[in-house]
DNA sequence: GTGGTCAGGTGAACGGTGTTCAGGTTAAGG
DNA sequence: CCTTAACCTGAACACCGTTCACCTGACCAC
């Protein structure tokens, strides 16, 4: 029973939504696949390629295309990036990290950008981008950790958690929006 | 040469600012103290309660006065956050996880929801600040790995940070401005 | 002074982690 | 059939956080 680079990542996924980001370890894995965790040094260079490779697959598996207006497409990504990284436990925690170190988990950054640039920020697309992502990773993470509380018994849970999500995109949006208008005005001075 | 918590807190602060968060280990900081590792558990419970004591101790440092309007209060406290996180090796990452974890590190939050709530955001204050926090820390937590990974001499380094997180914090703040006005427009229907 | 108390420290161990490496094994292709 | 390369083994290395029975020395009440 040998093994591909895939299969690795889709049973790392498979752990890493059972039993937790601290307990998706080399050994784990490898035991969990039949194998010493020296054989997954085959395919990835160590622990953090790896978890980068399973943040990218979760970010694959949750996409969606987003159409019309640039704000509405702003929106739709952020609302599906939520999604995916709440689809798998840690998922939030697993995709931050790895898109703070820079090894991959990029995609929602481009289509951000795009869809900006489309909607005429120019220059201030990347930093819109970057803050929007700061959003959305930071909520998730912080919803994430408190589902994972309230699942243990420590604290009852915030239904109200999504309205909270909606609020504060909308929040960032705004001032999205905003500058947007500033920039048009100064632009036909 | 005995220690009391505050020594040990202080003592942990520089070996974070000297050798980064990744070398702060028990047995590192022992060392540092000319202490067996096993002593510390008698200043903490375990390495989080310590970490907790850390990030207290970077905010306080860095903790300044706000005074004048409810939203240059806003931009002075996130500003003075940024300012305290970035001021030690790793300060970002170790502030932001505390504060997920619910352990400690609150003070910015209170300051920010009593702040909004002076300028009349109501219900909206608690939302608004959680999104102000996650602008912040996401933003200094990516410049604080960027800075370490250009020192590295892996990149060159970005001087346009700092331009960065005052656009990125005027989008926020102003999304927060728009919010406040809409809200108060509905009040005298 | 003397004795007791107790915060602070020791030493050794436990079970866990990521990672390396020389060598074995097995499936695929000429 | 035989070679080649991908995959895997087994054992070790150097760490990590944490626990626990025990020791030590400063301080305070008598």
């Amino acid at each position: 029973m040998r093994y591909r680079r895939e299969d690795v990542v889709a049973r790392a996924l498979q752990v890493l939504d059972d039993y937790g980001l601290a307990d998706l370890t080399m050994r784990r894995l490898g035991a969990e696949l039949g194998v010493r965790p020296s054989a997954l040094y085959h395919h990835f260079a160590n622990k953090q390629s790896l978890l980068a490779a399973v943040a990218d697959e979760i970010l694959l598996r949750g996409r969606n295309e987003q159409a019309g207006e640039w704000d509405v497409r702003v929106t739709g990504i952020c609302t599906d990036l939520r999604d995916s990284l709440l689809a798998y436990r840690d998922g939030a925690e697993v995709v931050a990290t790895v898109w703070a170190f820079g090894l991959g988990a990029t995609q929602p950054y481009d289509d951000l950008v795009a869809a900006l640039d489309d909607g005429g920020l120019g220059d201030l697309a990347p930093v819109a981008a970057r803050t929007l992502l700061h959003f959305v990773y930071g909520h998730a993470v912080d919803e994430q950790t408190h589902l994972q509380a309230a699942a243990a018994g420590a604290i009852e849970d915030d239904v109200r958690d999504t309205d909270d999500f909606v609020t504060g995109l909308g929040l960032v949006a705004a001032g999205i929006s905003m500058a947007k208008a500033v920039r048009e005005a100064s632009a036909d001075r």
